[in-house]
DNA sequence: ATAATATATTTAACATGTTAAACATATTGC
DNA sequence: GCAATATGTTTAACATGTTAAATATATTAT
């Protein structure tokens, strides 16, 4: 066998690789509804969150703060979500979903777990929960 | 325990994570040397293969052809890139490095290595190989 | 109370990500 | 040979990624 490159040995180009093919998966069901990746996580936490903060939704969402920001203007004229003033602390901005975003997920979530359960089958099961495993671990132990 | 949430479970979600908590790592290093991670990776698939057209490189080092496009600008303002079209395929852009950008390559390597070392022995040899087998894994599987 | 400091968010500037279209060159079929 | 088609690259338009600075509000120290 040929000798092996450093690209295909490395961490962080495998994870990358490994979250392009599995992405690759949900994209056309996402695009069908309108939504990237991006906009897709910060829904999900909000849905997961009744009401949250920029700098919670943000590190949440795995979204920068100046990449929320953007977002939200996006969001707020499709109406997906209201934003408010907190009023114990007027620094902070929250949000929160409509009823229309929660019409979007309720479309969404079933189409979703169809293709997680594909995924899981080209995978195996345990295949599959040895890797969320050492990924977890992964960012467990590399947490500063 | 909380009942587990959705994006605590992802798959797509978890190698993010763990991409960005691998990354933090190797990011400070790469700033150093003035580099982003993409124009890391467009180097290194450079310094494995002499010479490669636009879309090979692209291809390998997972980044868009208009991204590349634009790299392949700064690059070559920075002398860290050639640029030549192929003689027998005009519409090609060949692509190779310059002595300049070895010499980044020959002080990033040793660094890289180290910080390599360092991850490895937060994961343990034994869950790298893991991980690093998994991935690849759900890459060849999930590929179409 | 007020100045100094800290925190939350936004803006700015420039990078890459993404899709579609334009453009240049090759290849194919007639 | 030439029109039709295919392929490689770039451009365009708008998205997010990234860092630093600006702005607004809170908190702390005196």
């Amino acid at each position: 066998m040929e000798h092996m490159r450093q690209t295909q040995k490395s961490l962080p180009i495998a994870l990358l690789r490994a979250r392009e093919a599995v992405m690759a998966h949900f994209r056309p069901m996402l695009a069908a509804h309108d939504l990237n990746e991006q906009q897709w996580r910060v829904i999900r936490v909000l849905d997961e969150n009744s009401e949250l903060d920029a700098t919670e939704l943000a590190t949440k969402a795995l979204v920068l703060g100046p990449s929320l920001t953007r977002m939200i203007k996006t969001l707020l004229a499709r109406k997906l979500v209201v934003s408010s003033r907190d009023r114990k602390d007027g620094r902070r901005t929250l949000l929160r979903l409509t009823p229309k975003a929660r019409l979007i997920i309720d479309e969404i979530a079933p189409e979703s777990a169809s293709i997680y359960q594909t995924i899981n089958g080209k995978l195996g099961t345990a295949n599959n929960d040895r890797l969320l495993d050492l990924l977890e671990l992964v960012i467990q132990r590399l947490a500063d």
